[in-house]
DNA sequence: GCTTGACCTGGAGCGCGCTCCAGGTTGAAT
DNA sequence: ATTCAACCTGGAGCGCGCTCCAGGTCAAGC
């Protein structure tokens, strides 16, 4: 198991610097080690959090809903169910999100299609 | 040729009032027809046009690019092709929102099938 | 030993895309 | 004639998700 320094794992998880202490401050990342000068220590673990983080972020999910989801893991084995209710539930919200997008791409193609015909 | 109301173009636009005449104000639809009390009054060509800047919105271009658009839109043919390399690159946007969604949207069932592996 | 760059904290600021408000006018229905 | 909902304008305010800043500490390389 590996460590990494603030700026290695902010590479890897692709989150900013600013953005993990952010995260850190608002409780969507808890437990991040320090040393002993104060500096964070990220851990495996805490990566593989941050892909989760990145994965509910990328599909659109509102921060207040990482922190309840955040909260819920923090809490153990007894909320595996409400987790996993609330991630049917995002699920279904990027379902929806994603029809939406390939409707209106193929609008957009329609028109770029539009466009083409009406050139020389 | 029909006319409609504000509330009759925001209800069949999708928009609000208020963004209509924010979509006004900053030049994404211009041209609108006033009654002589000062009162907007929509036409089915306003409502395409509001159509199309749904679409773009939905498929997420942000409102600076937009304004290009209904700019070069408002000065005619000879810009046809610069209209259509605008929506090219933004087709090309969305396909890579829509790659990166799908990408995490399988990570997110992924999970959700993980969590049903734990239960009883 | 000194430099230099990475890191720390708390708090302010920002860009986006609306959304709301005050204060006033208009017009369809009773 | 009166009511009252819908509309108008200019401008302020907001929620989100960061991002930046000031002022300071720390540590690895020369």
């Amino acid at each position: 198991m590996s460590t990494y320094t603030p700026s290695g794992a902010a590479t890897r998880s692709g989150f900013s610097l600013d953005t993990l202490r952010y995260y850190e401050r608002i409780g969507l990342l808890s437990g991040v080690v320090r040393s002993s000068s104060g500096h964070r220590v990220f851990t495996d673990g805490d990566l593989e959090w941050l892909g989760v983080l990145r994965c509910l972020r990328d599909t659109g999910m509102p921060i207040s809903d990482m922190q309840r989801y955040a909260e819920l893991a923090r809490d153990g084995e007894q909320t595996l169910t409400e987790r996993l209710n609330l991630l049917r539930e995002h699920a279904k919200a990027v379902e929806e999100h994603l029809a939406l997008l390939a409707d209106q791409y193929r609008h957009l193609q329609a028109k770029i299609g539009w466009y083409e015909g009406q050139l020389p």
